[in-house]
DNA sequence: CTGAAAGCGCTAACAC
DNA sequence: GTGTTAGCGCTTTCAG
């Protein structure tokens, strides 16, 4: 009898439905602060924010966008008492303290997340991640196959777990093959296309002084950044001096001369990463870590 | 006394206020299918969406992303009967029968939505979009004040009523400065880069033949296509041709030689599509036309 | 103005 | 199985 009705154009109301059974059927996207400042890529969020709508789809969960705000408290937790959310991705965390309270907050009081591109590992949380440190070793020892063998590294910032694993990769590769790490050869920057361009005068030193023959770049816009600026010093990536970044961002086929890279999964990171919280039985627990790929273009 | 309830730790649970309120609370963003094609520019949708982002929190809603499938039927009108929104905003819609019948549905039932890019002119829809007509009406004087005077035209689908817009300013361009306008200079591409690519073997005759000695395109992802597939002809963008794109999107200042471009104000378009949503008071009714900027750099 | 109570449209538990 | 009913945690209305 309530078959007919339902075949008369009768839909449920989410609302009421959602309320009786207590699940708000939204997964929560947490967005670090993009608009205007540009420091992350389009790119990598567009790619990830795809990635995990297949995979919501695919669970019947809706996604529900919350862009943080840069001085807001990180209150993640809220999320969840106020039923807004049932589950919740947050993107690029960062290891300084008021993440990790807000994230150790989530963990104690039981409600499921799942870091996307940053590990915490001593903290054992739901995490995807690329495996940054095999795509550091592999990009250095393309370079090093090349011919190069003073291998300046601008690496992003510290709090980022992917720093560290770009560093014990530049060094593994280094090391392999006998040569010197040092210090001085090491920069940071801050993933923009600015701090890239603004690397150049310090490196550009080294360069001249035929102390540094290539650079490995933490990400592209940084990369593409230190092109532009090198440049100003008569210095020809791909000529002058090896270069290659990090993401295959869409910016590093189009740049002249294309930029060698490393190829990351990131549509691939955010569907595990919905997964990994919507349909747990066929998803590993706990870290998942995807392969990247060497992309050799013009710069090496 | 419920006061103190307040004070220690007390959230009220979204789910029951919304059921009771029959609000969700939520405004809805329809994205076309963009994920592994990159028909649009991720450059774009993170633009508008942050804007809208911006607006949403300001008026106190959450952001509901909707992926909308290739196949899936459009039934936008779902979402509201369903409760699961409250209004929404359609992000690359098209003026297709089955886009205008589902718009035309939510416009019946009186669910408010609001198109950004895209106008239905007969329809009366809420609508932000940018002044495309002028902005190409002063893409093409300037390449006219450049000396160039066979300005050919690689537009995009006719589905978007920017082409159209597109279209007018550069006939009016043209025909002030008494240039005659040749429907054969008009080609057609889908804002993919591939497309702008392939583009480049119908206008690299004209060309040579000297009936075409610069090129305005619609977009940026399209303008750079072009470029390299003109080099493949051996003719250089901003030396052998005039070109200027449209977007000013990142990869217009990354690509060699820098992209002439015009600039339309995305975010501000989001936001203020959110805005006429949800604080309608403040906001202009109907179609709103926000101002374009052309920007010179070394393609023209 | 404060306080009690009905009811939003479902789900889930329970009785038939 | 099928049918009934309590109840989810708020808002809103209405009585006090």
């Amino acid at each position: 009898m309530l078959e007919a009705a339902k075949e008369l154009g009768y839909v449920p109301n989410a609302l009421a439905q959602r309320f009786a059974r207590r699940k708000s059927g939204n997964v929560g996207v947490i967005l670090p602060f993009v608009p205007k400042v540009h420091l992350f890529s389009t790119y990598y969020f567009a790619e990830i924010l795809s990635g995990i709508g297949e995979a919501a789809k695919a669970c019947n969960y809706d996604l529900l966008l919350i862009f943080r705000e840069p001085d807001s408290p990180r209150d993640y937790a809220k999320l969840f008492r106020t039923q807004k959310v049932d589950a919740c991705i947050v993107l690029g965390a960062q290891n300084v303290v008021e993440e990790r309270a807000a994230l150790a907050e989530l963990q104690e009081e039981g409600y499921p997340f799942c870091l996307v591109n940053q590990r915490f590992d001593e903290e054992g949380y739901l995490t995807v991640d690329a495996d940054h440190e095999s795509g550091s070793y592999e990009a250095v020892q393309h370079l090093i196959a090349k011919g190069f063998k003073q291998i300046a590294f601008l690496n992003g910032p510290d709090a980022f777990s992917s720093s560290g694993d770009r560093l014990a990769g530049y060094k593994r590769a280094l090391e392999e093959s006998g040569i010197r790490h040092e210090d001085e050869r090491i920069f940071t920057g801050n993933y923009s296309r600015k701090s890239g361009y603004e690397a150049a005068s310090r490196l550009s030193e080294g360069i001249r002084s035929k102390r540094i023959d290539a650079v490995f770049v933490a990400n592209d816009r940084m990369a593409i950044g230190l092109m532009d600026g090198l440049r100003e010093y008569g210095i020809e990536a791909g000529k002058d001096i090896g270069l290659i970044g990090y993401d295959d961002s869409d910016s590093s086929r189009i740049v002249t001369p294309k930029l060698s890279t490393v190829s990351v999964p990131f549509y691939e990171m955010g569907r595990r990463a919905a997964l990994k919280l919507l349909a747990a039985e066929t998803e590993e627990p706990g870290n998942t870590i995807l392969p990247v790929q060497l992309i050799k273009r013009e710069t090496t």
